[in-house]
Order: structure tokens, then C-alpha cells, then sequence
DNA sequence: TACTATTACTTACACGATGTAATTATACGG
DNA sequence: CCGTATAATTACATCGTGTAAGTAATAGTA
């Protein structure tokens, strides 16, 4: 019989990483920030610091600003996230478009490439990702960083540790293993993950995230998706389809139908589940080729203009956003929901109104932003990940 | 400004607990275990393993069998958890009832003493507690442990890390400091937590969980609750009221009512709410005073016997229920859903048609059990965050 | 300009943890 | 009874943190 054990040991290096993790954590989100200050915020000996963050200057991940600080007599040294200390690359593979970037790591961007309505799949699809990397290598890097590694989202199911894409029906890809080819093709550090997943620790680290511990990010585009970060964590699920809120269910009747591709609440709020609805609303009003054009876009368009079709289609919206984000947060009590994908360009439409009906409903609400980053927000989390990958991101924590 | 940090750092003392904390894991979970075996899965050192175990058993946490195991050569000296190292008092503070246990740190109980409808509130309710703590702590214990704290379910908000009960209706506590007061009286490690909390956890450690990591647990009863378990970790919230899923919306009309005491889901799956559709059910066909007396039970009993009438009530809160397990699996992909509090015990009716449901809809199902501790769960949860406090758990996780 | 007080940083060393390797103990099988 | 294999023990190297004492920098002050 398989023994059962949950939790894992560390080493001295490794509780070196658990501290050297914090105190880059730290630095990020705090720069500049002085040695002694951080001595004692985190709890350690100014001895740890100083070999800690020589450790930090001498990789590249950290650097001292020369600027000195006053805190009352001899001056403290500042010091800064390097951003310019290693470049990373990170591919948003969608369906109907593929974007790269090569960015530093504190999430500026170098060079970044869109290939718009690729309409391959399958080994086509891999090819065109090769290509882009590639062209992303080539890019000129004025302070001649070293690229340290690449990050990949996928539209789908993807199995994170192993980098392997278990389904992605955009693309065509079954249990595509390509973390393993991309790791032989490139012979840097890779990472593959859920597109929607790497969006939210993209918003955790460089975008609206704002130090927050746990965020619901909601991504209302084609689709509909959700990642979770848990007690600072990115959260996967068992089955590494956590998130997937495409399918939740807002009524009984729901319960008796199928769902092949398109989820319940997923053919109700998503751009395509809005722009459906309009066509039914406009039915016999436009021709049929306009009617086929239509997009979420031009509803909240209408919506803003006053036309009162539009009304209904935006009120059912903002309704079963409504009850997606309270029983989203019923669940998971996060300190902040996030709203990113296409459809929270329109979000001076939804927002305010989500948000009366949310307060009217929860007890305690979240804070409601939209996503800073938009759709860059997935290969900001790309450039997270290598982060975490590259210098051995660990973290501790203490139960009861 | 506060300066940002999300994660804590460690001391050599604390790499530690890590692994004594995942050894003690082990051994709990894999008596009895050898020590060659649990460093080779463990991946420590034979000698570390050595050192943690001689501290676990002069703590009281382990003890040697005294059998020993051939693996081809010398016999492996088994060690088994200790489970009548130590005895802990756990509570169940219920609105109506209160339960509590004298155990050993395997689940064992003692001794148990139950209250029921003990109708008081405010500091009657401290009184109460209080003299069933004493009465537990004077329970004749055969095998001379000695009591190592004390942890207390209540049914409410709690904050648990400060040990506040912030707001239980049913006791009449607000901002209730129950942990400092029960430390001051007793003079031992006290625990706080939300009763469904303690649930979870009791499930996880004794119960129905099984070594999963990523477990929910949904109780029905007066009210409906969850506990959430996420990657090993109990899971409160930022404002550690995760899993409230009494408010859980299930229809856009909700979205439009008021929700004072009871929550929407609450009013429909509930044993109240069960029983409540019942009554309507039933009008003008009893007697007022019989039509006041229906419970939940009744209904399941009723509907096995094949009365018409409870086929409708049935129906509905087997479709509600599949609609909450549904969206809560989606959102959160957890291993394991376990089914809890008095409806449970009617898990034959509702199991199966629930289970196909969900199946219906759902790609990846999760494994739906039903509780194997009942009524005792919360109290097996509170053993659990003693030995968490008293034996100093420290979890750690590498990321990416 | 020198002295003082104060805070930042450095160094030396103690301590606590893990790991490796050599050694000893145990038990089966021929 | 001995050989072999695995378990447990011991000694010691290594790696990490912390404490404490010392050095450096700097504003204020005499």
C-alpha cells in the first residue's frame, strides 16, 4: 500500500529559500527598502539580511539604488528589485491569437509580438509558438539581460508540474507535452500553466493584486474563467481545474442540460454568450451578414447610447455576474475580486451595478477592481512564474 | 506606510517543526511506520529521522510498537502515533445543543457529555461551557494522560487566530474574546474556530478524508455550512468566513430578496428548510400541532415509505443540493466532498440521485462520501488543532 | 574641528539543524 | 557458524541562523 503523507521536509538550503523567497517578496513589493527595516519587519537578524541580499545582488535580482536614506543618524543603504536583472519570456497561447512578450522582471515589457487569428492547431500551433520565442529572443535588449526563462499559458486544462497541456480544444492539444519539447527546443527554464491561472498571479504581482493575499480574478472573454490565489498561493485544484467557473450553474433547469463545450454561465456572461443574445434581440431588425457581426462590444456600445434593446441583454449580464461573483465569494471570502478578459473594457457599465447588487446580498463584500493589466495580464503572470521557478521560490507557514 | 509582505520567514528551530510536523504526519497517518521507510519518502536522512522520532516519542506524540517488520534483513522497529500520549478537551457549541469530549490525540473519546437545548446565551452560555470543561477535565482518565488543551467549535464568525468569537446569534456573542477567557480560566493552550471549520478539519485528520488534500465539507443542518481544506490546509478567508454557502444564489429572483438569518440556499436545503416546504406541503391535510412537530428526518422517512407528498421536497433539495456541490466542485476542484450534519444520516436517498446529478454535468467528478464522524466531527477537528498548536505544525510548499 | 550620540553595517563565534560516511547491531539463510 | 543485507548508531562536516562585540558613518553640538 501507497503510504499516505501530505506535507513535505526541508533542508538548511531549503529553509535558506524560505527566507531568501520572503525577503525578494519583500523587496518587490517594497522598494526601495533598507536592510534594518527589513531585519525587522520579517523577523530576522540584520547578519541574515546582509547575507541574504548579497546573495540577492550577486544573481541579479536585486540591486542598491546608491540612494541613502535618513533614519536618524548614519544613513541607510537602499536597495531596489532589480527589474533589469533577468529578462523572461512569456507566451498568452489563445485560441484565436497568440501574444509574447520579452519583459524584465518587474514586468515592463522589452518587446512584445501578436499573431492575430493564427487558426492553426496541433503540431501547426507549436511551430508558430516556436516561432514567436524565437523572434522574441532575437528582440534587441538595450541592457543586455540574459533570458532566464520561459512561461507559457495555455487556453485549457494543463497539468502545471509536468508542463503538460492535457486539453486544449482551441488548439487541438491532448496531453501535449510541452513543457519537455519547448525545455529541449530552447534549453532554458520553462514553465506551462493555465492562461487564466498565470492572469491572476500576473494581477498578484503587477497589477491590481495590490499586496492582497486572496484574489478571485474573473476573466470574461470568449470564455469564462477564474483563478484563484489562496493564502498568497496560486490554488490549482485536484485535478488542476480550479477555476473553471464557465460551468457553474444559476438556475434548476440548467441541471437537466448538456453541456458540451460552452458552460451554463459560460453561454449566459462570456463576450460570445452576450453577442448571442443581442442576435436574438435584433433578429429580423438587421440584416442577417450585420447580425452575424455583432459583438459584446457593440451591446455595452448601445447600452451607453441608450438603445433600449440593449437594456435587457445588459441587465441579464450584469445579473448573472452578479450572482457568479456572490457565490464565488460566499465560497472563498477573498479580499478582492478581479475582473479582466475583453469584456471588462466595458466594466464602467457592469461595475457600479454588480457592485449594488453584490452589497445588497453579502454581509461582507470583497473590493471589486478591474484588471491594470488587461490582456497582458497572462504573460505578466508568465514572467511571476519564472520567477518563482528560477529563484526557488519557497514559503512556510505556521497552522493553529 | 505599512510596507507589504506576504510571507514569513523561518529559524532553524522551525525548519524543524517542518519536519517534525510531516514526520508526525506520516506516523498518524501509516501506523505503524519505520523509521528507514519514512526517510526514503520523507527524503531526510536516516539520522534526522532518528533525532525527530527520539523527540516525538520522549514527547509523547510516537511510541515503538515493540513488533518489529522484516524487509530482507535486521527487522525495522515499528512506531506507532501515540494515541493516549496526551488527552484534549474539544466542544461543539451548538445554538440548541452543546457537545463536548474528553478524547486521546487519535480521535479516541474518553469520555463525552452532551447539553441539550440548554436555551441560554451571553455569559449563561460561558457558564455552561465552562462547567462542561470542568466536568470533562474531573472525567476519569484510565491510562493517566494528561489534558494538553482545550478547543471550542462555535457556530458563527470566529477569528480565529486572536480566538474571537465575532458574531453568534444563536449564543448572543459579539466580539466575544473566548480564547483569552478560556486560557485565563483553565490555564491551558486554547483553540477558537468556527464549528464547521473544526469539521473539516476533524474529517480530514479522523474521518472521511483520507489523505486527500483538497477537501469540502458541507454540512446540513439547522443551517448549511462548508469547510474548506486547500492543499492541507484549512482554508477561513480573508475575513475567515469562507464557506458560508448557507447564502449560496440559485436563481436570479434571489437576487432581489432580502437575507437577514437565512441565507437563500439555507431556506431551501437545510433540515429547517426541508421541513418548512414540508409544512407547506402538508397544510390543511394535519393538524397544526402535528404540522409544527415535521422535521427532515420525517420527510426522508415519508419518502421511503413512498408518500406522494415528499416526492416534490425531495426532489428539490436533491436538485439544489447537485446545484451547490456542482458550483462549489467547479470553482474549487477538490478531491473529495463530504456530506454532514443531521440530514447527512439520510445520505441513502440523497447520495445516489446527487451523485448523478452531478455526474450529468460535471467532467471531473469528485469522490462524494458522507461523514463517517456525524456529530462528532467538530470535536475531532478541535483534537485536531491541538495537537496543531501543542505540537507546533509548520507546513512548507515550494512554488512553480 | 572635534566630540558625542545614534544608527547602520561587519565580523567572529556559538548554536541548531541537516547530511554523509564509517561503524555497529541484528536477523535470515545456507 | 558464517556471509550478507538491512537497520540503527556514531562521529563529524556543512549550512544556516542568531548574538554580541566591534567598526563605520553622520547629524548635532561644543
Amino acid at each position: 500500500m501507497m503510504p499516505k503523507y501530505v506535507f513535505r521536509t526541508i533542508t538548511a538550503t531549503e529553509m535558506r529559500s524560505v527566507n531568501r523567497s520572503a525577503v525578494l517578496d519583500y523587496i518587490r513589493r517594497n522598494s526601495p527598502a533598507a536592510r534594518s527595516m527589513m531585519a525587522h519587519d520579517l523577523k530576522l537578524s540584520l547578519p541574515t539580511v546582509m547575507r541574504i541580499v548579497d546573495e540577492l545582488i550577486e544573481k541579479g535580482w536585486v540591486r542598491p539604488t546608491g540612494v541613502k536614506e535618513w533614519s536618524g543618524s548614519r544613513r541607510r543603504d537602499l536597495l531596489e528589485y532589480h527589474k533589469d536583472g533577468h529578462a523572461v519570456i512569456g507566451v498568452d497561447l489563445g485560441g484565436t491569437k497568440m501574444f509574447g512578450a520579452l519583459a524584465n522582471i518587474g514586468g515592463e515589457i522589452i518587446s512584445e509580438l501578436t499573431v492575430n487569428g493564427h487558426g492553426t492547431s496541433g503540431e501547426a500551433s507549436y511551430a508558430m509558438l516556436v516561432e514567436i520565442v524565437e523572434k522574441l529572443c532575437a528582440a534587441p535588449r538595450a541592457r543586455g539581460q540574459k533570458i532566464r526563462g520561459i512561461a507559457v499559458g495555455a487556453p485549457g486544462v494543463t497539468r502545471a508540474p509536468a508542463g503538460i497541456v492535457e486539453w486544449a480544444p482551441s488548439l487541438n492539444w491532448r496531453e501535449y507535452p510541452l513543457k519537455e519539447k519547448l525545455e529541449r527546443q530552447f534549453r532554458l527554464p520553462c514553465v506551462v500553466d493555465n492562461d487564466v491561472n498565470l492572469a491572476a498571479l500576473g494581477e498578484q504581482w503587477f497589477g491590481a493584486g495590490d499586496g492582497a493575499s486572496n484574489i478571485v480574478l474573473i476573466t470574461l472573454g470568449t470564455g469564462v474563467g477564474a483563478g484563484l490565489i489562496i493564502d498568497g498561493v496560486l490554488y490549482r485544484g485536484h485535478t488542476e481545474s480550479a477555476g473553471e467557473v464557465g460551468l457553474l450553474l444559476s438556475n434548476r433547469a440548467e441541471l437537466d442540460q448538456q453541456y458540451d463545450k460552452f458552460g451554463a454561465l459560460e453561454s449566459i456572461i462570456s463576450g460570445t454568450g452576450i453577442a448571442e443574445r443581442a442576435r436574438t434581440c435584433l433578429a429580423g431588425s438587421l440584416p442577417e451578414d450585420r447580425l452575424a457581426q455583432i459583438t459584446a462590444q457593440d451591446v455595452f456600445d448601445a447600452y451607453r447610447r441608450g438603445e433600449a434593446w440593449s437594456r435587457a441583454v445588459v441587465d441579464e449580464t450584469v445579473d448573472y455576474l452578479s450572482i457568479a461573483i456572490i457565490n464565488i465569494s460566499t465560497l472563498l471570502d477573498p479580499e478582492l475580486v478581479i475582473l479582466g478578459g475583453g469584456v471588462s473594457e466595458s466594466a464602467d457599465v457592469l461595475l457600479p451595478r454588480v457592485q449594488a447588487r453584490i452589497q445588497n446580498i453579502l454581509p461582507k463584500t470583497p473590493t471589486l477592481k478591474v484588471s491594470t493589466l488587461g490582456r497582458r495580464a497572462t504573460v505578466m503572470g508568465a514572467i511571476a512564474q519564472v520567477v518563482h521557478l528560477t529563484s526557488d521560490y519557497y514559503v512556510a507557514r505556521k497552522l493553529a
